[in-house]
DNA sequence: GGGCGTCGGTGAGAAAAGTCACAGACAGCG
DNA sequence: CGCTGTCTGTGACTTTTCTCACCGACGCCC
């Protein structure tokens, strides 16, 4: 149960929610539920059925498919501000969550059941166009992705990441062959490669951009 | 220009859309058109600005994924009944199509226009939630298609398509090799190997089902 | 300084997919 | 019947990615 406040605070600081009315506020505050969870945490596992729908309010959830070896692959970033769009896909249709949900850094979100979800999207069109708003760029996020998966070469991939993900990333080969759906050697071997191009500069746990012209156009037409 | 009872009686002949009322529908039926385009035709182009709303009464739109290489990939359809979810997605960013679309069979829509389009799904729960529920499934759909073809190899990728497409798939090779992304000579090889395991029975332009267990277990765990 | 866990590099080999080139088979049609 | 366009089979080769195995480097903690 939240304050209908506190909840109010938490929309109202929200691109696009500031202005859900008050009486559309009253049931879901009632229903709703403020959860908080240390990074890593999971939130949902392949399967899962979907109990509520969660605004996040700081904090990241990561989602990512799994392969039945191990693999895994980012399919997208829920940010602050954002809701999580598979919840709503599963809530709806009720199907189990096809992915895994994990949280990064501290997280903070409050929960709405279905019934008070409803309610929102039936009695606040700003809220209902907020959430149409999320699930079109996730879709089209989404077609964007398997068009790269299935076409692009793992070189294209992680250029498109390094360029997506700011100058200097920190994070382990393993991580970001987790990031892409591709494994450590492999990783390891093509970033040495954009390395003897002259396009990144690696470190310990950190790759750093050096040449973004040059990763744009690999990104694109790989000659 | 559609007339009312026209657009009334087609939507109503859609499920979950018997029920959107009258009201709701003037504004829309004066918006609308009716669409008739034969098979082969294109509906959009990857990059193309999104203009209005469709809901498909006959025929199919096939949404297609590009590669640079003029290689494809059929990302889902549009079946009689259901809503392009692209084309909301598009229209509701702003963003250009991410894919072509292209009509297969005799082909009938409504088109509406955005402003027509929030009108409606402004003013009918009814409208409302059938276009929620279109959305998520393609969602979760999309996301699935992702760890397909991420981590799926193409014999497994090639089994699900022949149990999910009746017993019978009257298509080319090269037809196959744009469902799944992949190319015409390699669809031909792992066919064969298919066959050879005794799972299909090939013939031109024929592929017919005969093992559907042994292709199940092939299109989960491949051992 | 020694030990330990994480991280990255690398070699060897295989599997999967793609490419190129061409040949033969089939269907339909004039 | 022969022609023509589509469809399929196939050989030979390359590229990309994956797998396995192992080792050395680095950072950190005691």
């Amino acid at each position: 149960m939240v304050d209908e406040g506190e909840l109010r605070a938490a929309l109202a600081s929200l691109a696009g929610l500031a202005r859900v009315d008050l009486g559309s506020l009253r049931g879901a505050a009632a229903a709703a539920q403020r959860i908080t969870l240390a990074s890593g945490a999971v939130l949902f596992e392949p399967g899962d059925a979907c109990r509520a729908f969660g605004i996040v309010l700081s904090g990241r959830v990561r989602v990512v498919a799994l392969s039945a070896a191990g693999r895994e692959l980012v399919l997208y970033r829920v940010q602050p501000g954002e809701a999580c769009t598979v919840t709503v896909s599963c809530l709806l249709g009720g199907t189990p969550y096809p992915a895994r949900g994990v949280v990064e850094g501290a997280f903070e979100a409050v929960a709405v059941p279905l019934a008070a979800f409803r309610h929102l999207v039936d009695s606040s069109p700003d809220f209902r166009s907020w959430v149409f708003a999320l699930m079109s760029v996730r879709l089209v996020d989404l077609m964007r992705l398997v068009s790269e998966v299935a076409f692009g070469k793992l070189d294209q991939r992680l250029a498109a990441l390094l360029l997506d993900r700011g100058p200097r990333l920190a994070l382990s080969h393993q991580e970001l062959a987790s990031e892409v759906g591709s494994t450590r050697e492999i990783v390891s071997r093509v970033l040495e490669s954009l390395q003897d191009q002259g396009l990144v500069r690696l470190a310990r746990r950190q790759v750093e951009v050096v040449d973004s012209a040059g990763l744009s156009q690999l990104r694109r037409g790989a000659y």
